[in-house]
DNA sequence: CACTCCCGCCAGGGA
DNA sequence: TCCCTGGCGGGAGTG
């Protein structure tokens, strides 16, 4: 393609005043350079060419397994032909020229114009759909699945920025990432989930709700108003809000290195706007968005004053292109939307249901090459990790996401690093880690800083939850606790960190930091997870709520409420592509636009209602459930803090509280809502999520996170690592079901039984951390710190295996309660085996080695923990094995559910469920990171 | 005519 | 300097 490239910048000097178009439907010249008998070619049929000449026009492309295919293909289809030979004509543009010549020659003009492939034929969207075909959408991890562009564009006979185009939206959606100049590195959609995710959270964040409500009011104001004037003034207005933000590339962890190289050019308009239109489907409610509205809001944020047509008309087309690839992905559909202005183009969204999950998680937008940090090397310095978080110059390999700049002023007005993070270790599973070797710097830098925020706030943490006098920590050694940082959002002069810090980049050789923060009181934790496959961040919420994110890059849960995001909208009447009209009336609604956008503005007092609500809610679906725990008198005083956090992110909706009602599981609090939603989006059969029956449940450690509460007053919900249910697609019926499930009870021997709610699935229940609760005290200092499991630690030397999300939860939790000590890993995945933290490991929670037996014997009872070392005494010495490859056997599966039911995200049920078209191989990676039963040998 | 969106010019910038 | 990338908008195709 390179020399489609050139072919074309050279043939446009030469046929530039004739327009390749013309060329379609004209003969081919003589004298027109080989792009545009390249075009020509493309577009007219090529039957004169023979096929045989595609064969020979690679003359320097590598000969490529596909091409006898290709070759083939076109073969039977004229319009695969004439792509090839186009493509063969920018190796030999003379011949095909000729043939094109004879070729019109032969045909006259109807013919020749029948000949061509009509224009949907060569629509971005076929085009993409066959790109996609050449990769399966969850490709086996560590599997070379690159991309060369080139090839492609040869192979798909299209050019070689039509691939480009492909490809940007694609890498937008992490399915693919650069690799290098020309190359690409697919990674399907094992990161889909995540990433969606992720950019729910960033559009919560940025409020992309309330812009569209915005829009949709002044639209609205204007059916009636007519006021022009006005109108503008509104639009204005409406993209004022977007006017401090900044176009930013949000970034997956473990994904950025690799975009970074394509990042340098500043404006990747096209896949910043393809994650913004994204953002527009997963902020509002009924998934619907409008050309028109997306437009506007993408304008918005890059030149609010632009809002010229000709920008609008870009945008459009822009849009369009990326719906089109969208399309192909089947995340979304096309519809049309009738509102009192008439029919306008929209799209629907199709995918998954994503919700925000992890509070606090924040996709990091773009990590600039870290300075590896081990526990040897100095702590970087605050500015040294702004800096290298955020490069003001050079390349900056990603565009900051603007949370990231609230980081980063946190960071300078804290000092304080206290930990190096670990050392990281290499961890390549995926094919895609060719970049890794600089990750591990950054995350350090990353780990670092998160470390400091926790540290910082620890205090306040203390201050507010009163975890000590329930929960009195043996386990806290200075060292062991991490740091952590208490984060009230209402205290916190850096509120915004904890989200800003949510999602960071995981690194396969490094450990990711995860902010753990809490609901509402915003005190937040830190969980140093190995980035590697996982990917998944933990949240750690004073009351002991643990949740493990999808993945590390999952934004941040904030509290978007999905019921919430109504999106303002006159009666919509939505006309699918089918012919289906789905009528959307949400007019009532309307009537309340200013009131809502009143409540909108004055956030904090809206919040801190519905945070009463929500408290309340859950306090009485406590009562409800009958549920007694220690968690319960501090997981009310959490709790109460909770809304705050929340607050923040809840100003967009605008939505009363009772409608949430309907969606009570989701309103329950964050966590729950994280866990329900993750249910959703896995596809939780709901059946399943009914069935009463802990051992069936797709998702290990699910446990209601409200209702569940341990007699240690841990509540431990921890989020299903989601990473392989992508694709899950749940009904809305499904969802509804979900929803509506009555709470699955769940018995665990020692604490009693255990109401879990379907929805709930997500959450895990760690009964094994409550057996003994008097002997888990828990300081507030060591609360407050959450353990940071060091890279090293997760990586121990020993083992290249990534350390499973879960399994670093697992050991979190566990070293966090003293059950095991610090030095031991406990890997939730089976694959994995504990690895023995290295002792070089700093920042590791350093939890008495002596856990007794019975609680070892209890986890094994009660938490069906998979074998693992306690105490690094015994443990079932499992093969490792790269979690990453993904052929497993079923059993793991099995023993997944059984297996603390923990987030192992990828293993859960749900998952493969959501992996209708790729079940086998959904079913395969789903296996790859098999959750073992937890024995746990007596001493 | 409006909607779609293909096509490829051309500039930025990395190698 | 080469050429990879990808923004951008003209204008063709479609309904």
């Amino acid at each position: 393609m390179d020399r489609c490239g050139v072919a074309g910048t050279e043939g446009k000097e030469n046929c530039s005043s004739e327009p390749c178009k013309s060329t379609l439907k004209t003969p081919l010249k003589q004298s027109a350079t080989s792009h545009s008998v390249l075009g020509e070619i493309q577009s007219n049929s090529g039957p004169l060419t023979t096929p045989p000449k595609l064969k020979e026009i690679p003359l320097g492309d590598p000969w490529t397994p596909t091409t006898n295919l290709k070759i083939l293909i076109s073969a039977a289809s004229p319009e695969i032909r004439n792509r090839e030979q186009k493509k063969g004509l920018q190796d030999s543009g003379s011949e095909i020229l000729e043939a094109k010549h004879c070729l019109q020659e032969h045909l006259s003009g109807d013919e020749y114009e029948k000949s061509q492939p009509s224009r949907k034929e060569k629509s971005l969207g076929l085009l993409c759909h066959k790109f996609l075909a050449r990769y399966p959408n969850y490709p086996i991890t560590g599997d070379s699945n690159y991309i060369c562009l080139d090839e492609v564009a040869e192979e798909l006979t299209v050019e070689r920025r039509r691939i480009y185009d492909i490809v940007n939206v694609l890498e937008s959606l992490h399915m693919v990432s650069r690799l290098a100049k020309n190359r690409y590195a697919w990674h399907g959609r094992h990161n889909l989930s995540k990433t969606l995710q992720t950019l729910k959270k960033v559009g919560e964040d940025n409020k992309y709700m309330q812009q569209i409500q915005l829009i949709k009011k002044r639209e609205y104001e204007n059916e009636f108003e007519l006021d022009g004037e006005k109108n503008e003034e509104t639009a204005t207005k409406t993209i004022g809000i977007n006017e401090h933000s900044e176009m930013c590339f949000v970034e997956l962890p473990g994904m950025e290195f690799r975009a970074a190289s394509v990042n340098s050019r500043k404006d990747k308009s096209l896949r910043v706007m393809s994650q913004k239109f994204v953002m527009l489907f997963l902020v509002s409610t009924p998934q619907i968005v409008s050309l028109e509205v997306a437009a506007k809001i993408l304008i918005g944020e890059d030149h609010v004053e632009d809002l010229d047509k000709s920008k609008f008309k870009t945008k459009i087309r822009r849009l369009y292109d990326i719906a089109n690839v969208l399309s192909s992905l089947e995340l979304i559909k096309k519809v049309h939307v009738t509102e009192e202005r008439g029919r306008k183009p929209a799209f629907k969204w199709t995918g998954p249901e994503v919700l925000s999950d992890i509070q606090g998680t924040k996709p990091v937008s773009t990590v600039s090459t870290f300075i590896q940090s081990n526990s040897a090397e100095p702590k970087p310095s605050k500015e040294q990790c702004s800096k290298n978080l955020f490069p003001t110059r050079g390349k900056q390999i990603f565009t900051r996401h603007p949370s990231l700049m609230k980081l980063v002023k946190t960071i300078e007005s804290d000092r304080r690093i206290h930990s190096a993070p670990t050392s990281p270790v290499k961890t390549s599973t995926t094919g895609c880690d060719q970049n890794s070797s600089t990750f591990p710097s950054k995350m350090a830098q990353l780990a670092a800083i998160c470390k400091q925020q926790l540290e910082d706030q620890s205090s306040e943490l203390k201050m507010r939850t009163k975890l000590s006098s329930n929960l009195e920590c043996n386990l806290a050694a200075p060292e062991s606790i991490l740091k952590s940082e208490t984060y009230t959002t209402s205290t916190s002069p850096n509120p915004s960190l904890v989200h800003s810090l949510g999602v960071l980049p995981l690194s396969h050789n490094s450990v990711s930091p995860v902010m753990l923060p809490h609901p509402h009181a915003g005190v937040s934790y830190t969980i140093y997870l190995h980035p590697s496959q996982a990917q998944t961040a933990t949240t750690y919420s004073p009351n002991f709520v643990l949740q493990s994110l999808p993945c590390t890059n999952v934004t941040g849960v904030k509290t978007a409420l999905e019921a919430n995001s109504k999106v303002l909208c006159g009666k919509m009447i939505t006309e699918e592509g089918d012919g289906n009209v789905v009528k959307d009336d949400t007019r009532n609604f309307l009537n309340a636009k200013e009131t809502k956008i009143t409540k909108i503005e004055s956030t904090p007092r809206s919040f801190l209602k519905r945070s009463q609500a929500l408290q309340e809610n859950n306090l009485i679906k406590k009562c409800k459930h009958g549920q007694k725990s220690l968690g319960v008198s501090m997981g009310e005083s959490v709790k109460n803090e909770r809304p705050s956090s929340r607050a923040l992110h809840m100003d967009t909706e605008v939505v009363s509280f009772q409608e949430r009602g309907q969606i009570e599981c989701e309103n329950l609090d964050q966590n729950m809502e994280c866990c329900c939603d993750k249910e959703r989006r896995e596809g939780f059969p709901e059946d399943q999520s009914k069935t009463n029956n802990t051992q069936e449940r797709p998702v290990p450690f699910a446990v209601h996170a409200h209702e569940a509460l341990f007699p240690s007053g841990y509540l431990i919900p921890i989020a299903r690592c989601t990473q392989h249910s992508n694709e899950t697609t749940f009904s809305n019926k499904e969802k509804a079901g979900i929803c509506s499930l009555q709470p699955a009870t769940y018995n665990s021997p020692i604490t009693g039984v255990i109401p879990v709610t379907a929805s709930e699935l997500t959450a895990v229940n760690i009964p094994a951390f409550h057996v003994t609760p008097m002997n888990i005290m828990v300081s507030p200092s060591s609360i407050a710190a959450a353990p940071v499991v060091n890279s090293s630690c997760l990586n121990s030397g020993h083992t290249n295996s990534v350390q499973n999300p879960s399994s670093s939860i697992l050991n979190f939790t566990l070293q966090h309660l003293g059950l095991i000590p610090a030095s031991v890993q406990v890997s939730a995945n089976p694959v994995l085996q504990s690895v023995p933290i290295s002792p070089k490991a700093e920042h590791v929670n350093m939890v008495s080695e002596n856990v007794n037996s019975q609680r070892e014997k209890v986890l094994k009872n009660e938490s069906q923990i998979p074998d693992c070392e306690l105490n690094g005494k015994s443990v079932a010495a499992i093969p490792l094995q790269q979690p990453s490859v993904p052929a497993k056997p079923k059993e793991s599966q099995v023993v997944t559910e059984n297996f603390f039911r923990t987030p192992g995200g990828p293993n859960t049920i749900a998952s493969l469920s959501s992996f209708p078209e790729n079940s086998d191989r959904a079913f395969q990676r789903t296996l790859t990171i098999p959750q073992r039963k937890l024995e746990v040998s007596d001493d």
